[in-house]
DNA sequence: TTGTATGCGTTATCAA
DNA sequence: TTGATAACGCATACAA
């Protein structure tokens, strides 16, 4: 249904000036700036008289002008993967926490896992003379990022790592995550388990990865028994259709459990199983990565990989505000360890 | 765990501007300006040398410089309620696409139901005079959104409604969404039912409320067999905690169903009913709000009322796009429909 | 306490 | 095809 309801246009739109103020209130064009930004350094009498002429003009001041001039803004951007998914959402939460407390404005950019979107939007950012940006990119070595250090503005990575140092990052120890996801499973006697993840290029699904097959290897099993099931993305609804696949294999070849790379694909996964009349953890144990609020709320209470989400966020904002306003600034890497928390998905 | 690595400041970072790539190409200034912005007037062979000098220097535009003299901006900005709730950042991915396709970046602000940050943000945007604003309001009839207004910056309603008009808006039918939901829940023969939504200043809680109302009172039945629970706001965690309240009624006074304002209150709500032994939809029967990805996957699939969310986005779009395009732009107020999606949460 | 003048980096107009 | 110059709106140093 569309209702459409059709209303002549609003009246011509007069923006004012500074200079229109100060021809309103009768004064100069510096004391109007002065109220502005000096309000203590005006008489209270013509302050008054400036600041209802700004009320009658609808005055408002010229951001990019007054940046132009200052040379600095009042904001911060966060571009992240994917929005739609909770745990950045959650990250961001931190980093808007520091950076209101700091009386700054945080923009978030969403790149999609697209490099010429991230790029799209660090390029429009830099134009812009952002304070600071972070940003979980979608290659942490891309040469993009150095670009935009280049320019002179601050940038910290989060929730991935540079190899090259010159830069801030907070992350979480995604190959120890691997590890701890695989050592679970394995403890609960599982022999045939299945790397759910992808698409390789991303690199938490790698390093999960690598540090699932550093915990496999010492266990003695076959290595063939750790099986990778290719995604197209991270989302729910690849995590439905690795569960097709997974339900498609012989019973021989099933694996008894599936890690994934993260709780979209877990939870997909999960409910297509329970969809097709299969038991988990029985017919599949399932541990899911980032313990989002919807892990412990699914169909099977999820298993997961908890990272410090919040926290994450908030020290990052921190190194940026760091970097910003302290000329000893020293660039950190902050490494956070996740941790397993063990529910129904893979407890029975 | 926490490895710090400290490096040395990266060297100091010489902003160039326009100025400084003329003298190093050995042109003018407007010449360097006419490669950025017509390349076409301009020799090959004296672009080629700007455009090495560029690249040399690491020259970045200055947006606020351009904007101050072009008087516009290539970027776009959403307001949204929570940032934190798939419903608005997948409504954000409709507008996003929108967006690109105009070449306009997109910047997304949390105003996490905060009235006082909402206006922070809006003020911020109008003094940066953003190409244009969608919001999802704190409240529509806020004097904050007119100011907007009238700085002349077009912006668009999104998932709310104006009584007065002078604004675009794009919004679904909460109270036909209130009254599906319980029409629903009284065919399957529920003679008492709860609606779980809080904090009442929310317009959405409010007119799905008075959609449920209106069609509870069709039916008849006792109108104070329709009883509220208010929740002190619309999240997983909440909506545990209205379960554990549910629970602790007198089974007598328990209703046997329940009409959630949004998913995250019936997800958390479905949550502590199964963790606590109880069966849904025999022991109470629940409908949520906006039927997010995760609802299909809960605990038990989750009836809900369906809005198209991607769609919302992508119509407030278009209509911002035709206001700051159009000269003859007429505003209107467009409305969906809402849709139950029945599941398991109430099908049994 | 208030006014005047200058420049931030860019684009656009006009003249060469 | 290229160069010189004047704004855009603001903040600041300095003069009054």
């Amino acid at each position: 249904m569309t209702v459409s309801t059709r209303d002549p246009r609003g009246g011509a739109v007069p923006r004012s000036s500074v200079k229109d103020v100060a021809a309103a209130a009768g004064v100069s064009l510096g004391t109007v700036s002065n109220v502005l930004n000096r309000p203590d350094r005006v008489s209270p009498a013509t302050r008054a008289r400036v600041e209802q002429a700004m009320a009658d003009l609808g005055f408002v001041r010229n951001e990019s002008a007054r940046q132009l001039r200052a040379g600095t803004s009042r904001t911060l951007a966060y571009v992240l993967l994917d929005a739609t998914n909770p745990f950045f959402t959650d990250v961001a939460a931190g980093i808007e926490e520091r950076a209101e407390a700091a009386d700054l404005s945080l923009f978030m950019c969403n790149s999609s896992n697209s490099a010429a979107r991230e790029k799209g939007y660090l390029d429009h950012l830099a134009e812009q003379r952002v304070q600071g940006i972070l940003v979980t990119p979608v290659d942490p070595e891309s040469p993009t990022l150095d670009e935009v250090i280049q320019r002179g503005i601050p940038l910290v990575v989060v929730d991935r790592t540079r190899s090259r140092p010159g830069v801030c990052s907070v992350s979480v120890d995604d190959e120890l995550g691997g590890r701890l996801a695989v050592e679970h499973l394995v403890d609960r006697g599982h022999q045939r388990v299945a790397y759910v993840g992808g698409p390789a290029t991303i690199g938490q699904v790698r390093d999960r990865w690598v540090g699932a097959v550093g915990a496999w290897r010492e266990t003695g099993l076959p290595e063939a028994d750790l099986v990778q099931m290719a995604t197209a993305a991270l989302t729910v609804e690849e995590g439905r259709r690795a569960g097709e696949r997974m339900l498609g294999l012989p019973t021989r070849r099933r694996p008894t459990a599936a890690f994934c790379a993260n709780d979209l694909l877990a939870l997909g996964l999960l409910q297509h199983l329970i969809t097709s009349g299969r038991r988990v953890p029985e017919d599949l144990a399932i541990v899911g990565y980032d313990d989002i609020d919807f892990a412990a709320a699914a169909a099977v209470p999820l298993s997961s990989v908890r990272q410090p989400r919040q926290l994450l966020g908030a020290r990052a904002a921190e190194l940026l505000l760091d970097e910003t306003a302290n000329p000893a600034h020293q660039h950190e890497r902050v490494v956070f360890t996740p941790e397993l928390v063990a529910r129904t998905s893979t407890l029975g």
